[in-house]
DNA sequence: GTCACCTTGACGTTGCGTGAAAGTAC
DNA sequence: CGTACTTTCACGCAACGTCAAGGTGA
């Protein structure tokens, strides 16, 4: 027989808990003294050791009270693999964002100060990434899409983003409307950052891109909408250039 | 410019998140109307896209305003590695559980039905595992603690839990208060389950057995103290027959 | 009577969902 | 003038933490 104060320090968890575990029909004290103090016993340890585990393994309080309840553990077992299928789930789901965290760290590393700007709209293109293949994949040749991200990842973990600079520098540009005559090294430099032979390949598929939607919610670029006309009409002037 | 509802279509998020944001600083909408009405530009909707990228990653809302507002991208370099950190931690817990969700089914999967008392011990002590593990280590020799542990681990996986279906019926005979001559044959089967010579190897450690307490909390047995001491009487009245 | 412990009640947290009642724009 | 959209309350969720004000027991 545990007060509820000697319960707790026994068992880890506060009053409070307990009583709110009283509350919702998950731990009933054994006894109740008749001015309303709460009793706990042994029986009383392992319910709260169970619901503990359950607790441990996912589960909301009230798919503890149920499971505590009408099931004797006959049918826990569809529980428990429910259960597994949603852990795997959010397992995958941390590992993306691990994985997405690793490549804006080995940017970050490898760049001084970085353009918040163009930061995020990389880490917004990785956290997009299989959406985006997805879709440029229903355009364009397989290998083609993949050699596009293979390369842009490249920049990323060796090349010190050298690409996002060039990026950088076009918005600035673009912000500034400045001249053709110096908007067109940018654009050659991030060109030559192509891999030789994958501008062709981009060049021969010319009339698919035609087709291509780069819609702003699955590819966000740094740039706002005026100044993209902008851009597409100097590029449209000094086609032969590039 | 948009109204409210045309930019939460457009990005997805719904007019209350979109409000809530505005309340709580994130995201003030670029405009409003003498009326209060909110208007977004396309640079709000990089400013939520900014948002939605650091959500995805596991940043808290008071985080992600601050990053966006003092923070201009300098000093994103140790929040991301706490972060990454964070995430590395998260992910360790959950391949706990799902390590404990997996040899909690592959023993329900071999019995039909379990008695939940000990279904819920056997969990609870994997989920104590590695704090058992220790403990034991402090007194034992390693490698007797680690053969012991994975006796216990293929009884589970492979053995179809046949020591814990010894136990069952050990706690049953237990309440029952039953007489030795039916213990003592459950005990005999319970030791010739675990492999040759480890028995033997745990009794010649005897001295350093006794200064082992098994607390329940670390330890928790499906009997109460009563029967547990009762146990111990009956072993101790025939130890020459084990 | 003191003092530690207990009780209930109620509000705060996080990130919104879900109304309700009333105002506004086309 | 309708009606689709907007506004500001304001309560609800999970799982408790954290007071506050008062009751109980050794």
């Amino acid at each position: 027989m545990y007060t509820i104060g000697q319960f707790a320090r026994k068992t880890g968890v506060t009053t409070r808990t307990l009583r709110f575990y009283d509350q919702k029909g998950l731990l009933k004290p054994s006894r109740l003294s008749e001015s309303g103090r709460r009793f706990y016993t042994d029986k009383d340890l392992l319910t709260l050791q169970n619901i503990l585990v359950f607790k441990y393994l996912g589960y909301s309080l009230d798919e503890i009270r149920d499971m505590l309840r009408k099931d004797d553990g006959r049918n826990w077992r569809a529980s428990l693999k429910r259960q597994h299928q949603e852990m795997l789930k959010e397992k995958r789901r941390i590992e993306k964002v691990l994985e997405t965290l690793e490549n804006a760290l080995a940017l970050a590393e490898q760049r001084e100060s970085i353009d918040p700007d163009i930061f995020l709209s990389v880490i917004h293109n990785l956290v997009k990434e299989d959406e985006q293949k997805a879709y440029l994949k229903s355009l364009l040749p397989e290998d083609l899409v993949d050699e596009l991200f293979e390369t842009s990842r490249e920049d990323l973990l060796r090349g010190g983003g050298r690409f996002l600079e060039m990026l950088g520098k076009l918005k600035e540009a673009c912000r500034n409307r400045s001249p053709d005559e110096e908007i067109i090294p940018i654009l050659r430099e991030m060109m030559d950052l192509l891999p030789n032979g994958l501008v062709e390949r981009l060049m021969e598929q010319s009339e698919r891109l035609e087709g291509l939607k780069f819609d702003e919610e699955l590819f966000p670029l740094p740039l706002t909408k005026d100044e993209e006309r902008w851009l597409e009409e100097v590029i449209e002037r000094n086609r032969g250039q590039l």
